[in-house]
RNA sequence: GCCCAUAUAGCUCAGUCGGUAGAGCACUUCCUUGGUAAGGAAGAGGUCAUCGGUUCGAUUCCGAUUAUGGGCUCCA
C-alpha cells in the first residue's frame, strides 16, 4: 500500500499501486494538466509510471529543467515521427537533448534544405494536434533487433546491439511511429506546442568522420510561447554581441577572400590588441618571465626532431628557398628550446620562463574557421617553463593563479576547466605520467576548482589543464592551457647541469593565458557587446565642439588629454552636436566631452558617458583624476 | 576536410518569371553654426564573388571554384 511523499514533505496513501499522472490529478487539475513526467526517488520517469510501494514523487512540468528536458526530447521524437511520414526513405538514429536545443540524425541523401524544414515543422504541429498518447513498452532485445530490422532500420539495430547486456530496452509509440529510448517522453503529442526547427547540419554517424555523414535537424521547444520567443530574442541579442559584425561596425578588423583565416587589424582594433599585449607583457616580466622572440619560419629538419612533421604536417605551411625546405611555425616551443640550449645552463637557471607573443601559422580545414574565433594565423601569449620534476606543482599552481586575475581583470567570471589526461598513444614512462597527472589534479583541487575529466584526450608528451570562455551564442573557445611535457626538451637535447653535476633534462610547460589574442580579443568583445572597458577601449574619449568657433579650445582639450594618457580624438565636423552624440555613443566611445561658449569660459569641459549619463562640467584634470587607474588598468601595479 | 545554405554599392538589404539593377545609411559638394542619440539639398558610387555551360542575349537557369554562415570532425 504504497505511501506517497511529495516534496513539500506532505503524505498520501493509497491502498492500490498508482501512476504517477494520477497523484497528479489528486493534488489538481492544473497540475495533471501541466504534469510532463514525474520523479520517483530521484528517478525521472513517464507519467504512467505505476508507484507500487512507498516512495517520494514529483510532478515535472515545464516548470522544472528537467521537464524542460523531456519537453524537447519529446520534440525530437515529434521532429523523427514527421521525418518518418514525409521521407519514408530517411532511417532514424539518434535524438538528444543539448541545452536550449535538441537534435535529431537521419541517414537521408539527398538531404534536407530550409523548405524540407518548413513542411516537416508543419506536419509536427498537425502530428501535436492529434494529441496522439505516448506509450512505453519494454521488450527483449532479440524483439527489439527484430522489429527495426524488420522495418529497415540499420542504425536503430545498431544501437541496439551496441547496448550493455542487462540494459532494459524500451520503446515509446505515438501513433504509427515507434523509437527505441530510454525515455522518459510526454503522456502525449499534445502537450508539444512551442518548438520551432532552428537548421539543419550535417553530422557524422557517432561522430566519427570515417562513417557516413547524417543529416541533423537542429530545433527547440519551450513550455510557452513567451519561454520560445525569449530564447529567440535572446538569440537575435547575440547576433548583434557577434563579433564580426561589431568589427565591421567599429571599424576594429576585418577579412577577406585572399587571406582565409587570416585578420587585417585596423588602426582601432590594433589599439585594444596592443592594450591586451602589453597589459601580458608587463604582468609576465613581474611574475618572472622572460619575453623572447624567435624565427618565423625554420628548416624542416628542426620540425623533423620535434615531432611536428610526423604528428602535425597537415597543419603546417612550409615555404622553400635555394633548396632548402622551411616550415612556417605552427607553435613556438622549438624555438624557445632553441634558446634554452645557447650555453650551458644549471639546475640554479631553473625555473627558466620563457615567453613569446609568437605569431604561428596552421594551416586549419576550411570549413572551421570562425572570425577571430578559429584562424590560420594567430598570436599566442605563449611561454614555456623549464623546469625540473619537482617544480611542477608550483610552477602549476602559480600558473593558475596568474590566469584566474587575468581573466578577472578581463571582466570574465565564468571559466570551465578540463583536465585531460594519458592517451593510448603516448611518450615517457608510467611514472612519469602518473606524477605529472597527479600534480595537475592535486593543484586543481588545492584551489578547489570544479573540473571536467577527460580521460585519454591529454597530448602524446604529456597530460593539461584547459580553461575555456563562452561566446554570446554560449559556444565554448579554449583559451588557457598548461601542458606538462617530457618528450620534447629531450628530443631537442635540452639539458642542465643538476646539484650532483650530472646532467638532466628539463621537464617543460607549455603554458598560455589568452591563449591566442584574435580568440580571446573575439570573446572580449562579445562579452562587453562592444563596449570595452576604459583601458581598452580603442578611443577613450572624444572631444566635440558646440560650433565651429569652439574648434580650437576643442583642439587644445584633445592635445592635453594625450598629454594625460588618453586615447583623445576630436570630431570637428560640420555637424550637429546630437548627430555626433549619437555617433560617437554608437561607436562606444566611453567618455564625450562637450565645449561649447559656457565650457570655454570656464575652462571645463561637459561629460557625457556612452551609457548616456550626464556628469556635468568638469576641468581635465578632475576627469583624469576621477577615472584613475581606469585608463591604463589593472597590471601597472606590478611595474 | 565533410553536410546544408549563402554571395547584388563601403554597410544592411530589395529586385530582375533571362533583355546588364534599386532603397536606406555611409561617402563627396553646397547650404545650415546648431547645446547632448540622425538639420536640408545635390552628386558620385555596382564586370550583381570567380570561371565555364545553355541561350540571340545570363546578374538571373545549370555546373565547377573560392569565400562566408550554421553544424560535424579537429583545435588556441
Amino acid at each position: 500500500m504504497p505511501v506517497i511523499t511529495l516534496p513539500d514533505g506532505s503524505q498520501r496513501t493509497y491502498d492500490h499501486p498508482v501512476t504517477v499522472a494520477q497523484v497528479a490529478a489528486d493534488i489538481g487539475t492544473g497540475l495533471a494538466r501541466a504534469a510532463l513526467a514525474g520523479r520517483v526517488d530521484d528517478r525521472l520517469v513517464d507519467t504512467s509510471f505505476r508507484v507500487d510501494r512507498d516512495a517520494r514523487v514529483a510532478i515535472v512540468t515545464d516548470r522544472d529543467a528537467e521537464g524542460l528536458e523531456v519537453l524537447r526530447h519529446s520534440t525530437a521524437h515529434l521532429l523523427a515521427h514527421a521525418v518518418k511520414e514525409l521521407y519514408p526513405s530517411a532511417q532514424v538514429t539518434i535524438g538528444p537533448v543539448v541545452g536550449d536545443r535538441f537534435y535529431y540524425d537521419f541517414a537521408y541523401d539527398p538531404g534536407f534544405g530550409p523548405d524540407d524544414l518548413k513542411r516537416i515543422e508543419d506536419r509536427m504541429r498537425e502530428i501535436a494536434r492529434q494529441d496522439l498518447p505516448v506509450a512505453r513498452e519494454v521488450v527483449a532485445r532479440d524483439q527489439a533487433v527484430a522489429y527495426f530490422e524488420g522495418i529497415g532500420e540499420a542504425y536503430k539495430t545498431e544501437i541496439i546491439r551496441s547496448l550493455p547486456e542487462g540494459e532494459v530496452i524500451s520503446l515509446y509509440r505515438q501513433g504509427d511511429f515507434v523509437d527505441l529510448c530510454r525515455g522518459p517522453h510526454v503522456p502525449a503529442t499534445g502537450r508539444l506546442k512551442h518548438f520551432k526547427l532552428m537548421t539543419v547540419a550535417g553530422a557524422f554517424w557517432r561522430g566519427d568522420p570515417r562513417n557516413p555523414m547524417l543529416q541533423r535537424i537542429y530545433g527547440t521547444a519551450f513550455g510557452s510561447r513567451e519561454g520560445l520567443d525569449e530564447y529567440l530574442r535572446r538569440l537575435e541579442e547575440a547576433e548583434r554581441r557577434d563579433h564580426r559584425r561589431l568589427g565591421r561596425a567599429l571599424d576594429l578588423f576585418h577579412v577577406q577572400e585572399e587571406a582565409p583565416g587570416m585578420i587585417f587589424w585596423h588602426d582601432r582594433g590594433l589599439r585594444i590588441y596592443q592594450a591586451v599585449e602589453q597589459y601580458i607583457r608587463r604582468l609576465l616580466r613581474a611574475h618572472g618571465y622572460q619575453e623572447v622572440r624567435t624565427p618565423l619560419i625554420m628548416d624542416k629538419s628542426l620540425w623533423e626532431r620535434s615531432g611536428h612533421w610526423d604528428k602535425f604536417a597537415d597543419g603546417m605551411f612550409t615555404t622553400s628557398s635555394e633548396k632548402r625546405e622551411y616550415a612556417v611555425k605552427p607553435m613556438n616551443c622549438p624555438g624557445h628550446v632553441q634558446i634554452f640550449n645557447q650555453g650551458v645552463r644549471s639546475y640554479r637557471d631553473l625555473p627558466l620562463r620563457l615567453a613569446e607573443f609568437g605569431s604561428c601559422h596552421r594551416n586549419e580545414p576550411s570549413g572551421t574557421l570562425h572570425g577571430l574565433l578559429r584562424l590560420r594565423n594567430f598570436v599566442q601569449d605563449d611561454a614555456h617553463i623549464f623546469c625540473a620534476e619537482t617544480d611542477i606543482q608550483a610552477e602549476v599552481s602559480a600558473f593558475i593563479d596568474l590566469l584566474y586575475r587575468v581573466y578577472a581583470d578581463f571582466g570574465f567570471r565564468e571559466v570551465l576547466v578540463k583536465l585531460s589526461t594519458r592517451p593510448a598513444q603516448r611518450v615517457g614512462d608510467e611514472a612519469l605520467w602518473d606524477k605529472a597527472e597527479a600534480a595537475l589534479e592535486q593543484a586543481l583541487v588545492t584551489k578547489r576548482l570544479s573540473f571536467e575529466l577527460q580521460p585519454g584526450e591529454g597530448a602524446f608528451y604529456g597530460p593539461k589543464i584547459e580553461f575555456s570562455l563562452k561566446d554570446s551564442l554560449g559556444r565554448v573557445w579554449q583559451c588557457g592551457t598548461i601542458q606538462v611535457d617530457f618528450a620534447m626538451p629531450k628530443r631537442l637535447g635540452a639539458t642542465y647541469v643538476g646539484p650532483d653535476g650530472q646532467k638532466a633534462v628539463p621537464v617543460m610547460l607549455h603554458r598560455a593565458i589568452l591563449g591566442s589574442l584574435e580568440r580571446f580579443i573575439g570573446i572580449l568583445i562579445e562579452e562587453h557587446a562592444g563596449a570595452l572597458p576604459l583601458w581598452l577601449a580603442p578611443v577613450q574619449a572624444v572631444v566635440l565642439p558646440i560650433s565651429e568657433r569652439h574648434a580650437d579650445v576643442v583642439r587644445r582639450v584633445e592635445q592635453e588629454l594625450r598629454a594625460a594618457g588618453w586615447r583623445a580624438e576630436s570630431d570637428l565636423r560640420n555637424e550637429k552636436i546630437g548627430f555626433k552624440i549619437r555617433e560617437h555613443t554608437m561607436q562606444k566611445v566611453p567618455y564625450l566631452l562637450v565645449v561649447g561658449d559656457r565650457e570655454a569660459e570656464q575652462g571645463t569641459v561637459s561629460v557625457r558617458t556612452r551609457e548616456g549619463a550626464d556628469l556635468g562640467g568638469m576641468r581635465l584634470e578632475a576627469l583624469t583624476a576621477q577615472v584613475g587607474a581606469g585608463l591604463v588598468g589593472p597590471g601597472r601595479v606590478e611595474e
